[in-house]
DNA sequence: GACAAAGCGGAACGATGTTCCGGATAGTAA
DNA sequence: TTACTATCCGGAACATCGTTCCGCTTTGTC
C-alpha cells in the first residue's frame, strides 16, 4: 500500500530489499543512540552503528529531522490516541486533561533534548515541529474545549500555546534540580477556574 | 583597580592600548550583532564587524559564551538590582514578584535567542548560565519568600525552579502565536495561593 | 548470465567554534 | 629619536558538524 515514504510510514512497495533493510537498521541504530547520546547525535555516529555510509541516511531521509520524525513518530501516535481514550474515560474533562499533559510531558522528558532540538527554530527541526502540532494540536484544542464546557477552567487559553509551553518547560529535564512536571502543574493550577476574580 | 578580565569586567590596568580599543569595538559590535542575528550569529561576524580577526575575540573572551555574558553584564546586574528596588517600592511582595518577573521577561524576550541559548547545555553556555543564577537567584528568592511570608503565594516553591521555568517559557519568543507573557501569568496564577484546597 | 536501474559508501563541500603562530605594534629605556 | 621587547593582532589551519555528489556495487529481471 503505498509508498508515503521520506518520513518513515511503511513504505514497502516497489524497494529493493537491502533498501529496506538499511531503513530499518537506521530506525534501530537512531532509536539506540538516542537514548545513549541525545537526539543531537552526529549523523555518522548513526550511519556507523547502523553499518552504513553516510549517503545512506539521506538517501532514506533527507534530513536529519525526517529521521527523528520517523524514529518517534508512532510514540506520537499513541500520545494522540490517549487523548480520546482519556477523554472518555476520565471522570472529567479537567483529569483526562491532566492526564494527558502527564503523558506528552513524560514523552518529552524521557528523551534526551527532545524538546530541546524541537523548539529552536535552528537546525532546521520544522519539520518535526510542524509533525507535533498536526497530530497533536487537535487533541489538546479537543480537551481543553471540554474542559472548559465543564466549567473547570478558564476560557480564553489558545492550545497552541500551552502546548508550546509544556514543551519548552520540559528542556533540560537533565538537570537533577530542574523538575519539569512540578511547573506544568503549577500551570495547570493556574489554568483553573479561581473562585474570587 | 585590579585587572579582573576574561570576563568582561573593568580591566583598565596594565592593558595596551590597542587591546582596550579592540576590546570595546568587540563589545559594541557584538551587541549590535546580537540584536540583529541573535545571540547565535556566528564569530566571524562579530569579528568582521568590528575590524579584527578571530583569533582577537578569543584573545579577549576565552569562549563565546563569555563574549554574550559581557555584553549582557550590565542589564543583568540592573535587573537584580531592580529586585530591592521593587520589593520596597510594591504594595505587596506578590505584586513585586510580578513586577520582577515582567522585568526578567522583558529581558529574555528581547534579546534573539538568549533564552534558547542559555538553556540547552550544548554550546557550552555554561557560564553565561551561572552568571544569571549567580546573580539572580537570590534575588528571586528573596522575593519568593517575602510572598510566601505574606501568605500571597503557596510554600515549596524552589527558586531556582521558577526562574529556570521563566526562562523556558521565554524561548521562541519571535512567534507571533506564541507570547511567553501569557503562560508566565499563568504560571504566576498558579502560584497563589488558592482559598479553596 | 547479462543488463539496467536502484542503491551504496565515503570523499568532498561549506559552515561553524576554536587554536596557533609568524609578524606587527605599543610602550619604554637609552 | 631610536632600539628593543613584551604584548597583541590577523587570519590560516584544525576539528566537527550537516549535507551533497558521484563512481562503483548490488539487486531484480528477462
Amino acid at each position: 500500500m503505498s509508498s508515503e515514504n521520506s518520513t518513515g510510514r511503511v513504505s514497502a512497495r516497489s524497494k529493493r530489499a537491502d533498501a529496506l533493510r538499511n531503513q530499518q537498521a537506521l530506525l534501530a541504530a537512531a532509536a539506540e543512540v538516542f537514548v545513549a547520546s541525545g537526539v543531537d547525535a552526529p549523523i555518522r555516529q548513526i550511519a556507523a552503528k547502523a553499518g552504513v555510509g553516510t549517503g545512506t541516511i539521506y538517501r532514506h531521509f533527507p534530513t536529519r529531522a525526517d529521521l527523528v520524525t520517523a524514529v518517534f513518530r508512532h510514540q506520537i501516535e499513541e500520545c494522540a490516541e490517549a487523548g480520546s481514550v482519556l477523554l472518555a474515560a476520565a471522570d472529567s474533562p479537567f483529569i483526562a486533561l491532566r492526564q494527558w499533559i502527564d503523558l506528552f510531558v513524560d514523552f518529552l522528558v524521557t528523551k534526551h533534548g527532545l524538546a530541546d532540538a524541537m523548539q529552536s527554530d535552528s537546525s532546521g527541526f520544522a519539520a518535526l515541529h510542524r509533525y507535533f502540532l498536526d497530530r497533536l494540536l487537535p487533541v489538546c484544542a479537543r480537551l481543553l474545549d471540554a474542559a472548559v464546557e465543564a466549567g473547570e477552567i478558564r476560557a480564553g487559553t489558545h492550545p497552541y500555546e500551552l502546548m508550546r509551553g509544556i514543551g519548552n518547560l520540559c528542556i533540560g529535564g537533565g538537570d537533577p534540580q530542574y523538575d519539569p512536571r512540578r511547573l506544568v502543574e503549577l500551570l495547570l493550577c493556574g489554568l483553573q477556574r479561581h473562585p474570587s476574580e
